[in-house]
DNA sequence: AATATTAACGAAAATTTTTCGCCTATGCAT
DNA sequence: ATGCATAGGCGAAAAATTTTCGTTAATATT
């Protein structure tokens, strides 16, 4: 597989915005219209595009917390660990979990309407799957930098 | 503003895929055609609907290292801040940004290709921010959810 | 030199989006 | 109660886009 300079600005737009026009996009990149079908769907059979999403605003739909969690084990058995991560992943509040190096096991990125349902999320749902240690939350102030954009 | 059930499953189908057509959401919402895309295009217009993105798969474009980089500033001057946020901004590496409560003052997801291209980023880049106090890095083992779905 | 392979192209066909005029239900004011 | 405005819905037609198809050119392979 070898994405060519063509390729990487095709990416590139549809990260941006995917509901383009091929004919819009093969202004740009200097190519037919079929040309541009035919990238998009090599891109597509490729697995390099994963899927194309509606990214709503967060505010909007109030949902206007976020908070990241720390989440350490009590014990770190193959059984502890498989049970908390098929639990927490069907928590709709936690949008990312990731197993990290460090002092604690896990981060998770929570979205919640306010503090109040932080609350609730905490003692209602996250608390509740079995194992957990302990936990540290951080409660982000400002959003500086959100994009689902990779660079390639 | 009110999004009716309907308004809320149309959300749910579209953050999921949004190439589907307004003949496939006619189906499953039970609408015709036009209704579907009047109520789209109301999300869109109200600004519910921000964008819409094609999300690639970071593996097939040999970005597989990601990191979460806790930043402290050695003071919080609002001129500090602001050219601090300024600069983070800016950095391709750098898919989010979060002021957050804590020890720390923010947290960064870093997106690269291995731990040689981190270090790279945290020499020749993000340390060369000024006004940096200290940062602690944890690295991502294993991804266990990450969705851009929120729930309405 | 002959032959696959890859990427590109325009035209035509198929499908989808978008517009339009009209209808119904609901709430509000008269 | 009656009239009116608003919101949401509908199907048909028009406009635009996607998708297919047959061909061509360039490049690599045998």
């Amino acid at each position: 597989m070898h994405l060519d300079q063509t390729d990487k600005t095709l990416l590139k737009l549809l990260q941006k915005d995917c509901k383009q026009t091929n004919k819009a996009l093969s202004n740009v990149l200097g190519l037919s219209v079929t040309a541009v079908y035919e990238r998009i769907r090599k891109l597509e059979n490729l697995g390099v595009i994963n899927n194309y999403v509606a990214l709503l605003n967060k505010e909007r739909v109030d949902k206007s917390f976020v908070a990241f969690c720390h989440v350490k084990l009590v014990q770190h058995s193959q059984d502890y660990v498989v049970k908390f991560e098929r639990e927490v992943a069907k928590l709709q509040e936690v949008l990312e979990c990731y197993h990290i190096s460090g002092d604690y096991d896990y981060i998770l990125k929570v979205l919640v309407k306010d503090m109040q349902e932080f609350r609730t999320f905490m003692v209602e749902k996250l608390t509740k799957i079995n194992h957990i240690g302990s936990t540290h939350s951080m409660f982000v102030i400002n959003e500086v930098k959100h994009t689902t954009t990779i660079s390639v």
